[in-house]
DNA sequence: TCTGGGGTCCTAGGACCC
DNA sequence: TCTGGGGTCCTAGGACCC
């Protein structure tokens, strides 16, 4: 819990937290500027490229008629007023949006525009975290000049590198940052000084506090503590006895915007994973052969991204999850580290024999943990040379 | 018509060692 | 015969985030 010495008290600090709007949409009408002004939406993993006719328009897909299991990753605002949001399920959203457009999820393009906005902030202020594809934190202590200037810098800074817009909130913490970058989106800048805590945060919604989710929120709304006004003014005993004393004194420092953590400009990945929903659940029995060639290729997508990133693992893990959506999860630990997807199928087999299998199977996931960069590890499985048949 | 994929962090119990 | 702690590693599940 206390890992992360805070930063010195004395120091008022200066933090940015850099939203990018409506990133993966805003990526697309780069590229479709017709689709602007429209409800489009982008998500569902099927293929839903847009056609291009020999007179040179462009047919798209709607969202009308969709089936299958996929979620909405990214929607337009127009699209949001529609009442479409990430996460939603597709056949939901097609309900609600029949005539939006649909776009597959090219995570290349953002990747590569991810880069772009990054580079283009790190010209001018270098102290970078990462928070995603889309979001940052920047430490502007020590950079010169007015919160507001330096804010409209990065903003012209992305526009110019990217064609593409951001929300910033500005204040003497992570905490409050993040929640000023959402107050004004999009295009947004919100700067949290003395005296905005009780003004401006206050009377928002405990959810709106990273960290506090579905689960906490519902507790929390069950002893009547709606906004963060609500949960500064909340006796300490009171939130003890519901949270336990860890995370109660969290909610209160939350409550009364303090926050030490650190910018933190480099972390090592912890684990990797692949995994997949089936379009149909598969039976264990009938569906055997489909679900050990899914099985083998999820190992040979983990070995290729271990080899890629130049990581090795020793810990081998499975994810399940049931048609009740239930879901479980195993593990071993290898006496060795390794990327091979041999070994690594071996191991998850052996995970994969301590479940038992009576319902149909939604989901099949691999993960790599207890990783290593590939350098370091004197221990590493060597390499088998490739044959034809690995399993 | 239910609910993606890739992550991090925390908790808690048991094994095992000193 | 009963009763100690502390520390680390491993495993499983869950909350949360983008």
């Amino acid at each position: 819990m206390d890992s992360e010495p805070p930063a010195a008290p004395t120091a008022e600090r200066r933090i940015a937290h850099l939203d990018m709007d409506a990133f993966y949409a805003s990526v697309e009408l780069l590229r479709y500027p017709e689709l602007r002004g429209l409800p489009v939406v982008i998500g569902g993993g099927r293929n839903t490229q847009p056609r291009t006719l020999a007179d040179g328009t462009r047919v798209y897909s709607r969202l009308r008629g969709y089936a299958g299991r996929g979620v909405v990753t990214t929607s337009t605002y127009e699209a949001r007023a529609l009442g479409v949001f990430s996460a939603m399920g597709m056949m939901k959203a097609a309900q609600l949006a029949p005539e939006a457009v649909l776009l597959p999820v090219d995570f290349a393009a953002y990747r590569q525009y991810s880069r772009l906005f990054k580079a283009a902030v790190a010209d001018v202020a270098p102290c970078i975290e990462d928070r995603g594809i889309d979001e940052i934190y920047i430490d502007l202590t020590d950079i010169p000049g007015g919160a507001r200037e330096l804010a409209l810098r990065l903003k012209s800074a992305v526009a110019q590198a990217t064609g593409l817009s951001c929300s910033i909130g500005i204040s003497p913490n992570k905490l409050l940052s993040k929640i000023a970058s959402e107050l004004d989106k999009p295009d947004g800048l919100t700067i949290i000084g003395p005296g905005d805590l009780q003004r401006r945060i206050w009377p928002l919604p405990v959810g709106k506090v990273n960290g506090i989710g579905p689960k906490a929120n519902a507790k929390l709304a069950a002893i009547g503590i709606l906004t963060i006004a609500d949960l500064a003014a909340a006796p300490a005993d009171l939130l003890q006895n519901h949270f336990g004393l860890t995370y109660a004194r969290w909610l209160l420092d939350v409550a009364h915007g303090i926050d030490g953590r650190r910018v933190v400009t480099h972390s090592e990945p912890k684990s990797i994973s692949r995994e997949t929903t089936f379009e149909r659940d598969l039976h264990v029995q009938r569906d055997r052969a489909a679900l050990s060639e899914v099985f083998v290729r999820l190992c040979a997508q983990l070995e290729a991204d271990l080899l890629r990133k130049a990581y090795v693992g020793r810990t081998i893990g499975i994810k399940l999850r049931f048609d009740n959506f239930r879901t479980v999860t195993r593990d071993l630990t290898l006496p060795v580290h390794t990327a091979d997807a041999a070994a690594i199928h071996r191991a998850a087999g052996l995970c994969l024999k301590r479940i038992a299998l009576d319902h149909k199977i939604r989901l099949l996931g691999v993960r790599v943990s207890s990783l290593l960069p590939a350098g370091q590890a004197a221990d590493a499985e060597p390499q088998e040379p490739r044959q034809l048949s690995l399993y």
